[in-house]
DNA sequence: GTTGATGATTCACT
DNA sequence: AGTGAATCATCAAC
């Protein structure tokens, strides 16, 4: 019957957060019963959170202050910073002193050479422009190149700028960490080293954002290279006249489309005229494309070799009946024989045609060149007879060469070669007939 | 967007 | 080194 009132008693006085009863209960409460008693320090810590007061913060400040002045207090201080720096270089003993960065540098290297890091070069973006425009790189492609520089310079302009701006913050940022740190090291132990170590910590966060300007540069000049350098997107169709030019080349040696490298580089000038992109390089792509397409579909080309075969026997026929040289390459393999351009051709074409008759073009050649004009104009003439005559394409020129000589080296033969092969063999024998 | 033409590149071969 | 063959990438016409 006691319990139930003391209880009771107890509940109510906690539940009513109960001010008057407490300091009772400090005095007899710690060795209550059990849940009387926590309840009890529960108060009492209510209690005392509520009696803190600018008293005893003042008290702390006092402290502090005692301490400060305390005149141990530097010597103190200095023994903290030394343990504190010893920690702090046991710590980082390990990580200091880290070799430079591979990928930093592969990015360094490649900006270096790409001329977007490093000295800047005649100084501005316009005058490296203007200097790549009139620049001695020739006429070729000097204007797609100062576009090229002109946006490389752009992409380093803001390079440099993002760069500076950066270091700038760098640099700022350091400033205001370390006059924090200054500032703090006189509440609180922070030795010089800590500082140098903290600025190294801010260097280093700020070179792995340079890293990714750096990265981001690079990524933006690989574009711009493979934009306009990358040969591929630089293609450009050669224009009408190039692509005669190198056809009749083609279609006048077509027992034997292998020019020598002074006819490419021929080839390449006469066409160079008027494209610009034509070095002896493309011709040897033109004509590495031109032998494989031809040889693949012999039928489709019927009639671009007739009509330059055409017109190859014209002139032919019109040099050697005024006496003046065309201005065509040289053969293959009678390069520099002036005197034998024209033959050249037109025995080439004879030969080509002739080849019917199992000459090797190699030997045949040769003998082409100086064998009589009087043959040549022979067949020129029956040519363009037959031509006038109203004969259709694939009767006028065939692709014989490629399979009688050796002058086309011995590609496996397709269907396609084999079938034309037969057809306008015959039909040739009319032809000359 | 699709397609054919075509210049350039790559790779294997001789 | 030059070439053939395959392939890529772009242009131009539709």
């Amino acid at each position: 019957m006691d319990e139930q009132p003391r209880l009771m008693h107890s509940h109510t006085g906690v539940g009513m957060a109960g001010h008057p009863g407490l300091p009772q209960h400090m005095q007899e409460g710690t060795g209550g019963t059990d849940g009387d008693g926590r309840k009890q320090d529960i108060g009492d810590i209510l209690q005392q959170i509520m009696t803190i007061t600018d008293q005893s913060l003042d008290e702390a400040q006092a402290r502090k202050h005692a301490l400060n002045c305390h005149r141990m207090k530097p010597a103190l201080f200095n023994v903290l910073c030394e343990i504190k720096e010893k920690t702090v270089l046991s710590i980082r003993g390990a990580q200091e002193e880290e070799p430079p960065d591979p990928q930093l540098m592969r990015l360094d290297n490649m900006l270096l050479a790409e001329g977007v890091a490093g000295p800047e070069k005649g100084g501005g973006s316009a005058a490296a422009a203007a200097a790549a425009a009139s620049g001695g790189a020739g006429a070729d492609n000097s204007a797609e190149h100062s576009d090229y520089r002109a946006k490389l310079s752009q992409i380093r302009q803001i390079y440099h700028t993002e760069l500076e701006k950066y270091e700038q913050a760098c640099n700022e940022f350091t400033t205001h960490v370390m006059n924090l740190l200054r500032e703090q090291s006189r509440t609180r132990p922070i030795s010089p080293k800590e500082i140098e170590r903290m600025v190294s910590i801010i260097h280093r966060k700020f070179s792995s954002i340079q890293m990714q300007l750096k990265q981001s540069t690079c990524e933006a000049v690989m574009i711009l290279r493979s934009r306009f350098l990358d040969a591929r997107r630089k293609r450009r169709n050669f224009n009408k006249q190039a692509t005669e030019i190198l056809n009749e080349y083609f279609y006048s040696h077509l027992s034997n489309p292998y020019p020598s490298e002074e006819a490419k580089e021929e080839l390449a000038k006469k066409c160079a005229i008027t494209v610009a992109q034509v070095h002896h390089r493309s011709v040897s792509n033109w004509f590495g494309n031109k032998r494989i397409r031809y040889k693949k579909n012999i039928g489709k080309f019927q009639e671009e070799a007739n009509m330059y075969a055409a017109r190859t026997a014209v002139n032919a026929a019109n040099a050697s009946s005024h006496g003046s040289q065309a201005n065509s390459p040289s053969t293959p393999n009678s390069a520099g024989s002036a005197g034998s351009f024209n033959m050249s051709n037109s025995g080439d074409l004879f030969m080509s045609v002739q080849s019917l008759n199992g000459d090797s073009y190699q030997g045949a050649q040769v003998g082409a060149n100086v064998q009589s004009q009087v043959d040549t104009l022979r067949h020129v003439i029956s040519q363009t007879g037959g031509y006038s005559e109203g004969l259709t394409a694939n009767q006028m020129y065939s692709p014989q060469g490629i399979n009688a000589n050796g002058g086309w080296q011995d590609a496996p033969t397709p269907s396609s070669v084999t079938s034309p092969t037969e057809g306008p063999g015959s039909v040739h024998s009319d032809t000359s007939n």
